[in-house]
DNA sequence: GACAAACGTTCCACTATGGGAAACGATGCC
DNA sequence: GGCATCGTTTCCCATAGTGGAACGTTTGTC
């Protein structure tokens, strides 16, 4: 957190290939002048770091236009098939989708964020804004509360002093301390629950993955229409399969 | 292909930063004296370079060794998801999958290769060696002789000239004319066929993906166990329902 | 059809910056 | 206790990344 001393001693060609790399991902696909003014490098610079990155066959050029290559789903789908976690979990994840019929999210907290690394549909479809890979703030949503309640009550001050806290609905939890009173609660009785703190008409259940040295590092959560998700089933039921679920992959994880 | 008269002019910081990535990917995770050894540069360069990649957010560091983030499954599931290929092509696949029982793969060109997009499973269970994001040369695959039949001549020549026909199985087209002739084969019936070319035991049936500009730069293929793909299920019904459905993926492209 | 603006590309001189040897303390192994 | 290896920091030098300027083309406008 504190080290930004040895940002000085950072690579700042590598920081501006990056900050191209980011642009073309949020433009989707651009000219060298388009990328030029977003990043507001010299058209030169930009033009030579467009070439390397083509070179090397991350970024690919159609007819005028650059875009990202598919090297980054290459190394992004082997990245997550090494990860311990997705391989136990994903088996334990049909199973929870097809008792609950409701959508199921495998998570893994990475920095101050979590990922929604892998998904399984339930037999209710609901749309979101969520896909898989994307990276999200932690106190707004079931997975992510559920994460941040079991780290190291330092890393959780430390999460909190950079974060934001930004209201994505009305009922998103914005004041620290009612906050911190809500990790609390989520200790307690061992799982989070989101009531439309994400998105108006959605709530979810998610509960922490341990792993063999009691770490908390990724989370399994379960979203449905807010209709659907009342009184005891949001309560009792859901988060009764959902820590069963979670059991199994913990025991996955300790004897592989 | 000849103009590496530029490569001179390309930025060598990212090229080492991209040789340590790809190293990374190949180790899967390791610390930074493995990484120093495996890309032959000194651990002081190295240790820059993992800094820089770290502060980035493209790599992570847990307890003693590094590994990628999941930036990468993030930039490359978005990338995808711009796909109009991949857009149009995702529901055809779902009932091709549903009509065929066999696997259906969605199969993107880029440079030389080709990239394993997405895949819908059939009911009959097959293991390959080959998943989603995967990267492969041409020649040995259903859904890459589709695609390099339907290149210019030049282009083909070109990849010809720098690919090496490396055999998969013995079933594997090694022989530059042999490959010629099959590729005018599949020119004239339309779709490819892979008879236990990239794997024992299996066989797959491909397909050209037109664009509006009547170019190929992808193709969808149905892949399955050699015992089921026979007769005149592998050169009647199966093409035949495959290029039904490509030829609504193809309408679907032209009309959005 | 002619002009102007914007594009991608190449050239060049400057100096900022990345590179790597050496030394550092910490850790683990024989 | 000594030797080897680890990650980290410091240092100086020569490389190599930078960006202004100018290039030839293409695009769009009047």
């Amino acid at each position: 957190m504190g080290n930004d001393a040895n940002s000085q001693h950072q690579i700042k060609a590598l920081q501006k290939a990056f900050k191209i790399v980011e642009s073309i991902d949020r433009l989707g696909s651009a000219t060298l002048a388009e990328i030029s003014r977003d990043v507001e490098l010299p058209k030169t610079t930009v033009y030579r770091h467009l070439a390397t990155l083509k070179e090397s066959g991350y970024i690919a050029q159609t007819q005028d236009e650059y875009q990202l290559s598919y090297r980054f789903l290459e190394y992004g789908i082997r990245r997550r098939s090494r990860d311990p976690v997705y391989a136990v979990a994903k088996e334990s994840m049909n199973t929870l989708a097809e008792d609950t019929g409701e959508r199921v999210w495998c998570v893994v907290k990475e920095g101050p964020h979590c990922v929604y690394v892998y998904k399984v549909e339930g037999k209710y479809p609901i749309s979101t804004d969520i896909h898989i890979g994307q990276r999200r703030e932690l106190h707004p949503y079931a997975a992510g509360k559920a994460i941040l309640a079991f780290q190291p009550q330092e890393h959780i001050d430390a999460i909190l002093d950079n974060a934001d806290l930004i209201p994505r609905t009305e009922n998103t939890i914005t004041d620290r301390d009612t906050l911190l009173d809500e990790l609390e609660t989520i200790r307690e009785r061992g799982y989070a629950v989101n009531r439309e703190e994400s998105i108006k008409g959605l709530r979810g259940v998610g509960a922490p993955i341990r792993n063999e040295y009691d770490e908390v590092h990724a989370s399994l959560s379960i979203a449905g229409a807010a209709n659907r998700m009342l009184g005891d089933r949001l309560t009792q039921e859901i988060p009764e399969m959902l820590l069963g679920a979670v059991n199994d992959i913990e025991l996955g994880l300790r004897h592989p």
